[in-house]
DNA sequence: GGCGAAAATGCAGCCACATAGAATT
DNA sequence: TAAATTCTATGTGGCTGCATTTTCG
């Protein structure tokens, strides 16, 4: 409890920043994301009160508590009464909202101090950056919606297409309330969605989408034959053969059985990622950044499944969000008719999508490489902003030809 | 199938500077 | 022994150049 800001290291931490897997009090969380336009886009959420270093999903309302996965998990998935406590899913947002924004979506942080004024119009009116066309769109989008994004949270628990695309500072619903029980809870996968996706009207009856998310299924995909027994030389040759649906039962799929055996076999391998669940389009990117963002991994399942089924061997308390920022998170299956999905009288669209997909699941794999972890967010948040030369860091004062505030070059 | 050229890909290194941590006073 | 000061090593991202691998004729 009461663990200090990475950045500052003087206030305590309260937010925790996926992008770069820092703890940052809220001050430095809207000083370090006030920067630029891409920092902005930065999704954070609420730090665990319990182990104060993982993202809290939850707030538990009958302990008035905001939980991360695994201590929501160790608090209330072995005790029969705690386990009936009342939830709520902590979303993430992005942009520098103010202190008194961020009061009215965590309702229940009640120490949050209070701002005079719009954090971004304070933190824009300090910054150096000039009137590229990302600001503008920022501009042009917060004057769109203003603080009715903020404060509307009935509407944005509507899902929209557009909800992903136009929303730049995204605060989806704070009072999605868990009335179940752990082990049936979907716990932080709010059914937003983006465009490309399918919408929701696909998922909410699809019990698979309520308990897993696919989204890093090809990471694995190397190592199916390992898991499954099955003998195949690469994914291409998976695809070709049909191999996905036979791992995943598309052709035969019988169930809730099958659907905790490909949750398993996910879970199983990307286990690491199981902390860093947010909802899919939590900040304002473009949905087709958000489709390919390897920086916010994305795997949901069910409490139960995850301790009844799966052996955490290897996973340590050390692991963070950054231990997982790429572990090829692709939502490249997703894109497209998922192809555990049974078929449909729309065999064609299917096929199309289904193709789309393989592609693009395939050059996303050709490009994947695994990131390295940011070890000092503050450096980095330097490092961020810093001009250079042909890449390289100039000392301050000189001649740069790029500024990434700016995006512009001085000669 | 073997060969060479071209294209694609991977990766180390560079830069300035704030800062963590060790060493010294 | 604790505090203050000094010194050294480290890490951060974009770009370049070189080495390696792949593709093509």
């Amino acid at each position: 409890m009461g663990y200090i800001c990475d950045f500052c290291g003087d206030q305590r931490s309260m937010v925790y920043c996926r992008s770069d897997a820092a703890c940052l009090c809220l001050s430095c969380d809207r000083n370090v994301h006030s920067a630029n336009a891409l920092s902005r886009r930065h999704s954070r959420t609420l730090l665990c009160e319990r182990c104060n270093s993982q993202p809290a999903s939850v707030r538990c309302t009958e302990e008035k508590v905001s939980l991360c996965q695994n201590c929501d998990w160790m608090g209330h998935g072995n005790s029969t009464s705690a386990s009936s406590h009342k939830r709520q899913t902590i979303n993430c947002y992005s942009g520098c909202p103010s202190a008194s924004e961020l009061s009215s979506i965590w309702s229940f942080v009640l120490d949050i101090p209070s701002a005079g004024e719009s954090a971004c119009e304070q933190e824009m009116g300090l910054m150096s950056i000039s009137e590229n066309s990302a600001e503008k769109a920022w501009a042009s989008s917060e004057n769109a919606s203003g603080s009715a994004r903020v404060n509307d949270m009935a509407s944005i628990d509507k899902p929209s297409p557009w909800a992903c695309s136009s929303s730049v500072l995204e605060l989806n619903s704070a009072a999605q309330v868990l009335d179940q029980p752990v082990g049936s809870a979907n716990v932080a996968l709010p059914k937003s969605f983006c465009p490309g996706t399918k919408g929701p009207g696909l998922y909410e009856d699809d019990d698979l989408y309520q308990d897993l998310n696919m989204d890093e299924m090809d990471l694995n995909l190397e190592n199916y034959d390992e898991l499954f027994g099955v003998t195949l030389n690469n994914s291409e040759e998976l695809f070709e053969n049909g191999g996905i649906d036979s791992l995943f039962g598309t052709k035969n799929m019988s169930g809730a059985d099958s659907n905790c055996q490909g949750a398993v076999a996910v879970e199983g391998l990307s286990v690491g990622v199981v902390n860093a669940m947010q909802p899919a389009c939590s900040n304002g990117a473009s949905a087709d950044s958000i489709m390919s963002n390897k920086t916010e991994p994305i795997l949901c399942f069910t409490a139960k499944q995850a301790h009844s089924n799966l052996s955490f061997s290897g996973v340590t308390g050390e692991s963070s969000a950054g231990d997982h920022q790429d572990c090829g998170a692709s939502s490249m299956l997703l894109m497209g008719e998922p192809p555990w999905c049974p078929p449909c009288q729309e065999n064609s669209i299917q096929s199309t999508n289904r193709n789309d997909a393989v592609m693009r699941y395939m050059e996303k794999k050709k490009t994947r490489k695994f990131e390295k972890r940011v070890r000092y967010a503050s450096r980095k948040a330097r490092a961020d902003v810093r001009k250079r030369v042909k890449g390289r860091f100039i000392k301050a004062g000189d001649a740069y030809d790029y500024d990434p505030l700016n995006q512009t070059r001085s000669c």
